[in-house]
DNA sequence: CGGCATCCATTTTGATACTG
DNA sequence: CAGTATCAAAATGGATGCCG
């Protein structure tokens, strides 16, 4: 089975040998909040059969971009997490994100899936580390049924899928209306505000989270009308 | 023709819909050095074969990421640009540069081919923007058979391909010399110092380059050694 | 549930031949 | 030189079926 290569000494080139077949930098993605089992992972990514995900998984690992690991009991159950250097793809997967959020996003397509932990990586490539100055706290997502957290510690970001350990401050929403609140292109500050969001916890954490997240403005691209 | 698509309300599938088709990306890093014709594009990237060059033009034509423009006398000949939308993919492509650059590169493998104008990307993926605080200088590059330039202006960089106006340093290197640079992670400033690569212009200019650009270090990734 | 194997209909691609 | 047309090889997707 001879792995198809651009066959370039260009790092993009190399790079894109490893990350860039088709399903490959959404599985990262996924990884990229924290390790995730081959269900979830699944479950995450309609239209990837069992069979190909394992063959990317199985890839991700030979070239120790992933591991396999062991989940701590109680849990003990098989799952897949990133390597140190499977990390450091989180930049280049928060650049492609940055792009579609001012180029791509517009509204949800009926066909197509959404899931709340994707807004994970969203509080990432948003975030603001200039208005985190100084800044240290822990907030609590709720979207749905899915639970996620950001540690904001002096301009730095720590964003992952779970529940904080000591959130100082908890945002609670619906998935719909998280829906409706990207499409109008609001923030989580905006959400409570308007009431859309229920907020608990620390009244100076919450405060400070206005700033915290920008969208960009988002832009259409000038694209031919000929069809 | 339905365009496959992930189907996912998530920037970052949004944006690997547009682009992460096999070649496009590498397109677009094409293109991100200036304007290129169509068979300078298909020079550079062995393996794509015109047909499905001309359909990945097409897409991006058609999604609003490049636009076919004619170059200006005494050229006359059409070329492709990228569209204000497809520059701003610059950060995405760097990034994986940068990721490349660290866990991907080592030695260059005999089938894999090398274009010096790959380079250009690399300077701008290794640029160090607080070593260029205050300064603004136009440098040259020569390797191979090849001009491109780099305009530094106090912490910025713009880096194209061709020759610059007016360049106030011009490095010179033979190709050959210039991969075993890169072997060796040495920069530019090196291969000046050691007399590999030949410089002329202000010296001032050139005393300040050997700060601009860092490498980083290599860092091998921990595959599996089972095959 | 986790994960591999298999079969098959569709797409995508790679390589080449061909035209204005 | 800029692209179309064509065809064989490879990758994908979807459905199962199997086994621990």
């Amino acid at each position: 089975m001879e792995q198809r290569t651009y066959n370039q000494y260009c790092a993009t080139a190399r790079t894109l040998d490893l990350v860039g077949e088709r399903w490959t930098l959404l599985l990262v993605r996924e990884l990229l909040t924290g390790p995730k089992r081959f269900g979830d992972l699944q479950a995450s990514l309609r239209g990837l059969g069992t069979g190909l995900l394992a063959a990317r998984l199985k890839h991700l690992e030979r070239e120790g971009l992933a591991r396999k690991i062991m989940l701590p009991p109680p849990a003990r159950t098989p799952a897949y997490a990133l390597t140190e250097a499977g990390e450091e793809l989180g930049p280049a997967v928060l650049a492609l994100a940055r792009w579609g959020l001012k180029w791509a996003m517009g509204e949800r397509r009926e066909t197509e899936t959404f899931h709340p932990g994707w807004t994970v990586l969203g509080l990432r490539a948003c975030f603001q580390p200039e208005a985190a100055a100084g800044l240290r706290a822990v907030y609590e997502f709720q979207i749905g049924d899915e639970v996620f957290h950001a540690r904001i510690d002096d301009g730095t970001i720590e964003a992952l899928h779970g529940p904080a350990q000591h959130p100082d401050a908890t945002i609670t929403i619906s998935e719909d209306a998280f829906l409706d609140l990207t499409g109008q292109g609001s923030t989580f500050a905006d959400a409570i505000e308007s009431g859309t969001a229920t907020a608990t916890g620390d009244r100076e954490a919450l405060r400070s989270l206005k700033g915290l997240f920008r969208l960009p403005p988002p832009h259409s691209r000038p694209s031919t009308g000929n069809p």
